[in-house]
RNA sequence: GCUCGUGUGGUGUAGUUCGGUCCAUCAUGUCGCCCUCUCGAGGCGACGACCCGGGUUCAAAUCCCGGCACGAGCACCA
């Protein structure tokens, strides 16, 4: 069976590229009826919140992308010490005593002499008196796991065969001095453990994905099939995680886009298949597939999301935006014909507002100088209210004796005083819905 | 600096393995027309691309060499 999982670190909002990670493995898992886990990497106790778990998941929740089972880390940390002790036992893990601060010396020194910042792997050096002298002076050390120094290869789900020459990439650090667990530890240990048969994730990790590899045989795991997809960038090519901030999906939520929209996105872009709405995960989910992503990175522009919110709220029933518009103050008698009058000039439901306000209150007319002469004709020879059906087409049709005009400058001018917009409604069916007209006083 | 990956219309891409069938695919977008009081929707049509420079060849998006550009990694973060 196919398992899968999603593994957010609760330290902040997810945003549009979590999404990308999240769906496609939520996608992947329910194409072969498989398992979806959501697994909250917490092993960071400072950074972790519990106001960004309960975030998270009413996000996932509002995408749709439900879990099967759900696991916290910091509640399987017995795990992680048994598989560290086997990897001591192996001789594979190793205590290091340099600080931060002598780490990042090194780092500079290599990097300004051209070389790679790569852990010289000094402790592996130390004797045993040399280790128990620092450790009395120092407190106790970090552990790295010792890679072995061959190339690691595997076939990527997107990006094909790779290789990675271990000797290129530092001994992760598995264990803090505080003891700690790190997260290449706790991730690895987890896969194995809850039988993750497929991981997808950003191609930010692709070196981990080699150490990991190491790391899983030597726990005696099996390797499950990794895929990385390319990270998206801004529309201009910029890398995105300058403008995260605003991409969070709270944001987008705020804003108006609708979930289908977001999922029917994200499932294509990036992929040879056409970006089209589908309506439902299930549609999605059908014609998902992995193989179609390419490894270019992928430009994200949040505008391509309104687009397809305005089809999606083109398939919406009035049932189904009921309390939006009770929220709005649209009283129910007259909601159907608002929203069946208004559902083709929206892009989000936020819009719904504005164009209540045009109905309620009246809009702000908007009357160009050459036509205020006209305006005050056509306002003087309106009929009362209520209006109905009929009212548009028998007063343009007076206007238009009155004043000789015809075609777009008869009903623009007439458009921008009742409405205050250049753009809406059949305004034979925007008259009767009417409850004042500012223009008129 | 080193390592991994990527460059095809505005955007997402097909084609690159095994050069010709590619005056380059599909979708979206933009524009125009039809419809309409406007926009949208719908219908019809058009526009628009092989990162650059060499080389091989009868023939290059495809092969070779050299540039350039972009993304990512190189944490006691995840």
């Amino acid at each position: 069976m196919v398992i899968t999982r999603f593994a957010p670190s609760p330290t902040g909002f997810l945003h549009i590229g979590n999404v990308r990670a999240a769906l496609m493995n939520f996608l992947l898992a329910k194409k072969s009826k498989g398992q979806f886990i959501l697994r909250i990497d917490d092993t960071d106790p400072e950074r972790s919140k519990r106001e960004y778990v309960d975030a998270i998941k009413k996000d996932l929740e509002w995408l749709g992308l439900e879990w099967d089972r759900v696991e916290h880390q910091s509640a399987r940390l017995d795990l992680y010490d048994s598989a560290s002790d086997k990897l001591r036992s192996k001789g594979v893990l190793y205590e290091c005593f340099e600080t931060p601060s002598e780490l990042d010396l090194k780092r500079k020194k290599q990097l300004n002499m051209g070389k790679p910042p790569v852990y010289d792997r000094a402790a592996l050096l130390l004797s045993n008196e040399e280790k128990l002298n620092l450790k009395n002076e120092r407190g106790n050390g970090h552990w790295r796991f010792k890679l072995e120094q061959n190339r690691i290869e595997w076939t990527d789900g997107i990006l094909k065969d790779l290789s990675i020459d271990a000797a290129s990439v530092s001994d992760p650090v598995l264990i803090r001095a505080d003891g700690q667990y790190l997260y290449t530890l706790a991730s690895v240990v987890d896969d194995i453990d809850m039988g993750i048969t497929h991981v997808v994730r950003g191609s930010d990790h692709v070196t981990n994905t080699a150490t990991q590899i190491q790391m899983i045989i030597g726990l005696g795991g099996e390797v499950p099939n990794f895929a990385h997809h390319s990270l998206l960038t801004g529309p201009g090519g910029e890398a995105l995680s300058k403008r995260l901030g605003t991409l969070a999906l709270k944001d987008l939520r705020d804003a108006g886009i609708e979930p289908p929209a977001l999922c029917s996105l994200m499932a294509r872009l990036g992929s040879s298949q056409p970006i089209e709405l589908r309506l439902s995960l299930d549609e999605i989910t059908e014609e998902f597939d992995l193989s179609t992503f390419g490894s270019a990175p992928t430009k994200f522009d949040e505008k391509d999301l309104y687009p397809l919110t305005h089809r999606y709220l083109q398939t919406l029933q009035l049932k189904d935006v009921q309390s939006k518009l009770e929220s709005i103050g649209v009283p129910k008698t007259l909601a159907q014909s608002f929203w069946d009058l208004t559902k083709e000039n929206i892009d989000t439901l936020n819009d719904l507002s504005d164009w209540w306000e045009v109905f309620s209150i009246g809009a702000e007319p908007v009357i160009k100088e050459e036509d205020r002469e006209f305006i005050e004709r056509a306002m003087s020879i309106l009929p009362a209210m209520p209006f109905d059906e009929h009212t548009w087409s028998n007063w343009t049709e007076e206007v238009k004796q009155h004043s000789g005009r015809k075609g777009k400058s008869l009903f623009m001018p007439l458009r921008l005083a009742l409405t205050g917009k250049e753009r809406g409604p059949d305004m034979a069916r925007v008259l009767p819905l009417l409850q004042n007209i500012k223009a008129k006083q």
